[in-house]
DNA sequence: TATGAATGTGAAATCGATTACAGTTTCGCA
DNA sequence: TGCGAAACTGTAATCGATTTCACATTCATA
């Protein structure tokens, strides 16, 4: 069904049944019987007229690279929220790490005319955004830092800090990081500068800890410790970049104690405050982020740079809880 | 920049524009000519135009309603990339509990022509899904039986019955299964019901099975079965409708026999195989699904309809593994 | 050389909604 | 009664891409 149509059947001009849905004098008389004519038809208007018509959407286009699980997808739920209650609508694209797939979202996003585009992830920034500034549609950026960029991020170096220095550790403590692998290095990178940073306030002497590489998931925590049990296995702490990856190091850990039961266990720590983790083997040490408020604040960006209040570059630092400690 | 300020540039009508980018008879040196003009603008083609002239997007919409946490967001994935493979685009939207907020994801969609529409959800099929008939919109339903609708769907009676079946339940056991809530009474209630008739056939008389309702989450778990040991606590078995509420009935347990440490530990299952928990807890009974295989199916499935292919409804059951058994 | 097929090209209609504009009617108030 | 403002209404242009149509040119083959 057309606008057309429906103007016809309540005997109406086209622009009275636009003036119905958008505002606009009309008489209650005609009101009525455009009302009557669309509920019979079942009419629902084309988007993508109004969009051409109109040349914007009110909507904002989401990328969300999936680089590391789904961490990430509570932010898409606080994004969505804002910006509907703002009163404008959402564009999610969920791509994974193929090569280009984030490129061809963003094509398609502009193609499809949104009047913003917020990316999440901990992947490096593409550098197709010119993409974006050319056709002068406003940029939030999610999960890192980015220069000369709108971003919102989560201070992991403070976060990293701050459990460091929550752990209890002395000057006698032997001290294993796992860090994230190169892949994740936006937030792992942060995340090992500042636990280290934490440690040296502690008063670990460097020569006591050990940096080694995982990945992300429990199984390269896994490997990784169990790895790093063929050269020591005196460690007081086992600090790992993610919760999932501590899930891993407690797998090791307790195959390693089962089969030599000889020193005490050490420490694990996580990050990212997973539920089952910590229901299972809690309390650890780990950090809570705020997944759905960062939404909310990439929103809030989003929606005053839309509203062209704003135009400065601006980079937001949420902050973080340590628990389990 | 738009088709006819391209053409200009490269002194060009603008269907010879419009025949570059979709393919047509075109000399070789207009052909060159475009590709330098399109270069030099950065001209992105207007999807809405173009969708507006053709009446059909290559779009698919999916709407994924995170009633039960991100758990079914790893079907996203396998559409996406089969429908993109197909030479399709998607479209998420991302929606949660909020009282009609399906709905107008779903308005949304049509309004932008969408060809089909994917619906992800464990929660009850919406009501609305008329609107699409009239715009004989093909849909898919994903994570729930509807009659006469297509969909694709877990077998969760069997994996339950198996899960049941493989846990080594006598006809002396005491065992306890922990519903999930009302709100997931779409695969809720087959989990149940596979379950007890899995320990139904394993010969455990019907007076030594309980069953409580618990939610979806860790917490609902904890708290579940926490009550269930202020009547009693002798049972051979707690199994759950779900990964995260095993979690909790383990934290329960591990309190429990803490405090009381009289009875032999009961063990736990789940349903969902969730890493951390495995590695962590493990190994414990689970049910394993493949949510990319969903995600494919789905995809097949509507891109069948897409091309017409098919008409007649299907409802297709996928298959499951029983793990840490 | 003739002749139909294949190739190349642009003008103009079209998709559906919005809105400027011009026109009509109604209303309040002097 | 008069007169400006407010309320109401429809016509038609517009957004940008696609495609039909009519026509022109080249090509291959009889």
């Amino acid at each position: 069904m057309t606008n057309k149509e429906v103007a016809e059947l309540a005997g109406v001009s086209s622009a009275a049944v636009s003036r119905f849905l958008n505002g606009g004098y009309l008489s209650e008389e005609k009101r009525e019987r455009i009302a009557a004519a669309i509920e019979q038809t079942g009419y629902v208007p084309s988007a993508n007229a109004r969009i051409l018509r109109l040349k914007k959407s009110d909507t904002v286009g989401i990328i969300l690279t999936k680089s590391d699980e789904s961490t990430l997808s509570g932010v898409a739920t606080g994004l969505e929220k804002y910006l509907f209650a703002a009163g404008y609508g959402a564009s999610l694209a969920y791509v994974g790490d193929d090569e280009g797939a984030d490129f061809n979202a963003m094509r398609s996003m502009l193609e499809r005319q949104i009047d913003g585009i917020v990316l999440i992830s901990s992947a490096p920034v593409p550098g197709d955004l010119e993409l974006f500034e050319r056709a002068r549609v406003p940029v939030v950026i999610v999960g890192q830092h980015a220069r000369n960029r709108n971003c919102v991020r989560f201070d992991n170096f403070g976060a990293a800090y701050d459990l460091a220095s929550s752990l209890g550790c002395t000057m006698e403590s032997r001290v294993a990081y796992v860090d994230a692998g190169k892949r994740y290095r936006s937030f792992g990178s942060d995340r090992r500068k500042g636990f280290l940073a934490g440690l040296e306030r502690a008063g670990v002497p460097s020569d006591r800890i050990t940096v080694i590489t995982g990945g992300f998931s429990v199984d390269e925590g896994y490997y990784a410790v169990k790895k790093l049990f063929a050269t020591r296995n005196d460690y007081d702490f086992i600090s790992c970049a993610t919760d999932s990856m501590a899930a891993g190091a407690i797998k090791a850990i307790r195959e390693q104690s089962g089969s030599i039961r000889r020193h005490k266990q050490p420490r694990v720590s996580g990050f990212g405050n997973d539920p089952i983790l910590q229901a299972v083997a809690g309390p650890i040490p780990t950090v809570r982020f705020d997944y759905e408020e960062c939404g909310i604040k990439a929103a809030e960006m989003m929606v005053d740079l839309l509203k062209g209040e704003v135009k400065s570059v601006a980079s937001m630092v949420l902050g973080y809880e340590v628990v389990g400690a």
